[in-house]
DNA sequence: TCCAAAATGAGAATAGTTATCGTTGGCTTG
DNA sequence: CAAGCCAACGATAACTATTCTCATTTTGGA
């Protein structure tokens, strides 16, 4: 559970309106979040936080470290809280969740290409897109219209 | 070499502007093009295309597969020619220089990890993020000003 | 050559995001 | 505990990338 200490930690004060969003993005059903969820998400607990000041700090907490923004296909930002546990994601485009994973191979892979090539990475980001048939058996994809929730 | 005979085989009209954009894109020194990049090059090369003509012809092309739409950090999208063999991509902050790579390792155990957790796979993007100190020591990093270049 | 259907170009419209600026609030100092 | 400074906020304007609209022009076949 993230508080006011953790701002500090990292630079910012403890206002108000960051510890409502820690808190949204810590609460929310799914993980990866768009502004507008965030926004929105707000306007339904009651909270008046306005648009601009979600957009900016989103971008202080992931300069700060505490998120990490992805720009899946669509061009739409998410964002998701850093567990500080590095994964890759799955997103299904017919219901727009995502899955994350981790697999030790592919990681030692990319850092051996990088460095193979003399690139010095920073970061990395692998998307795997597809349907998420199997799991929609078990009920977990609800198949919504295609592309309408994946951004 | 492409020409208008690609352009039928893919089921669309071998009109002017769509000439042109496939010229730009052979013709191009870097292979990874934004929308707005090859309307410029098109100005530059004397032709009267529309800018709304340039993105609605790449929609086209990405649709019959004659080229791939990249969504870099920045949230802008850049196209290259499909050249037939997948591969990933190393993109350098510093310059903004994009590289290409393809690891047949990493491949695998992509496509295993989808099948692993039921997904069907469509697609996939590998983006690795970073300097190409080692490539600039060569003179291919022209170090431009950070993300002013990367898109 | 003629025509219908498809494609184009100019500009309006939209979506997502960032910048501006007067007001508010957190926090330190006295 | 009050005062004040500066960062942060909220509303809204501005911006960027992209798509849509629609009147005009091309394309490719009859």
């Amino acid at each position: 559970m993230r508080d006011s200490a953790d701002l500090k930690k990292a630079g910012l004060k403890a206002t108000l309106p960051r510890l409502k969003i820690l808190t949204i993005l810590e609460g929310a059903k799914e993980r990866h979040m768009s502004a507008e969820d965030v926004y929105k998400a707000l306007l339904d607990s009651g909270e008046e936080v306005g648009l601009a000041t979600v957009y900016r700090v989103l971008t202080q907490f992931e300069t700060a470290g505490l998120v990490i923004r992805h720009n899946f296909e669509g061009g739409r930002a998410v964002f998701e809280l850093n567990q500080g546990h590095h994964h890759d994601h799955m997103v299904c485009v017919e219901c727009g969740k995502v899955f994350e994973f981790y697999d030790p191979a592919i990681e030692a892979r990319q850092r051996k290409v990088a460095e193979t090539n003399g690139f010095v990475m920073e970061e990395h980001s692998l998307y795997i897109y597809g349907t998420c048939d199997g799991l929609k058996k078990s009920g977990v994809c609800s198949k919504k219209t295609r592309s309408s929730t994946l951004v």
